[in-house]
DNA sequence: TGACAAAATATGTGCATACATATTACTGTT
DNA sequence: AACAGTAATATGTATGCACATATTTTGTCA
């Protein structure tokens, strides 16, 4: 009958990618070299365009291939690291380590924020926001700092919210989900006040982690996150 | 009528993605709810079962919403925040800013590796292996260090390579592809030998990078790269 | 020779269908 | 009521087909 030996090698979108990956590792395909058209494959490999495209895509999604409208796909002759990363809510980053979560507000008040701020969350000018600073601890020793700045205009309801009980974040992650994410990593030195709060001492290497948020173009919020030394964010890609 | 109205507001799946996204921000599918059968969503937005699918499985790949065999499809009640690094190779990464892009050998042996090298490297006991240590300048100014180990039982021709000429890295990518790469990012104190090489002073917050690399099993090489202030990743989710 | 239009081509997308697979829900038995 | 086996169900995957779209290549004309 027609079917094509699907009983025999019935080869998934998956186990394509592995085949192709395993001829660009072997040298098959070497970097920079041409793949064959979707088509001449699928017929090699005994499957639908279709599958192949799946396929092929994966690989291009991860940055082993590059494919384009009518040159074909060729083999990236200097594959990208590329990795991604979850960056969990503090609370289930502790307690994935079997620790007890804690947090504490240190400070809230509703001021203008530095240019820097506004600047940082795309604004013209400076606007009165709520800052929010507070800390996260892992069996009740400093996990991680944050200085949080929330835009009253996007959030007016923040100002009902009691922070001393629940975190900022956390309630916003619940009731304003947001559209777009900026995110920066960096390391800065601890000044007298944050060693202070982490428990550290001045000039520490911290661990700074700065994301904003947005919903559609109106900000929401824009966070400086602090770790003590020990902190590390990893993945495998 | 059964023509499903293609003419006019023909649908991409991207389309679709932001349709359901939208719905998401809006409330319409709050957090934690269960969203309607592909199936239905498909009649519901006149569309094959196959584009709204398409759709579904991008937003589960961003984290947005979880989808299960059965369960059917659930918006995530705490989604997390999920973004892709590239990491680049220095010399792009440099280039990119418009600098002049140098590279300069500083220490180059063979030796035993440390237990911590072999551990990060998954080997049982220490092995003799190609140390490199060099700098990336941009516009002759120290970018980055990077202190690497090569397997030389994987790529044992990495001896002859005159690594005084070309980065270990660069050469290493454009000959021998990886299958598995680890990375990990922390901030450490400047070394005062660290500090020398960067142009930076000791105890100066470093931003430090991890990355190892594996052929199937067999570790091919394992780098610390530091970075002085200054330096930031950065990307938008 | 050089510029511009037209044809060719490889990937991208959409659709309809069939079947696979993982879970949930149900049902009958003890 | 507890349990195991079975049916129901929503998503996952594969296929064949048609057409869309972005580039490259080719061809024509000045």
């Amino acid at each position: 009958m027609s079917a094509p030996d699907k009983g025999s090698d019935r080869q998934g979108w998956r186990a394509l990618r592995e085949i192709i990956h395993e001829r660009i590792l072997s040298g098959a395909y070497p970097p920079g070299a041409r793949l064959p058209r979707d088509a001449d494959l699928a017929e090699q490999l005994g499957c639908a365009r279709a599958t192949v495209q799946r396929a092929m895509r994966a690989l291009a999604d991860d940055g082993l291939i590059e494919r384009k409208r009518k040159g074909g796909s060729r083999v990236l002759a200097r594959p990208v690291t590329r990795a991604t990363f979850d960056i969990p809510v503090a609370r289930e980053e502790v307690e994935a380590t079997g620790r007890a979560y804690g947090y504490q507000l240190v400070a809230r008040d509703i001021t203008q924020t530095p240019h820097s701020v506004a600047a940082a969350m795309g604004l013209a000018a400076p606007e009165r926001m709520l800052r929010a600073q507070a800390l996260h601890l892992a069996d009740r020793r400093p996990f991680m700092y944050e200085d949080r700045w929330i835009s009253l205009a996007t959030v007016p309801e923040i100002v009902d919210v009691d922070l001393t009980r629940e975190s900022a974040n956390e309630w916003l992650l619940a009731h304003r989900p947001y559209s777009r994410c900026t995110l920066r990593f960096s390391a800065a030195n601890a000044t007298d006040a944050q060693a202070e709060l982490l428990g550290t001492r001045a000039g520490d290497a911290l661990f700074v982690i700065e994301r904003g948020t947005w919903l559609g173009s109106a900000p929401i919020t824009c966070v400086t996150a602090l770790a003590p030394p020990g902190y590390a964010l990893s993945t495998e890609a």
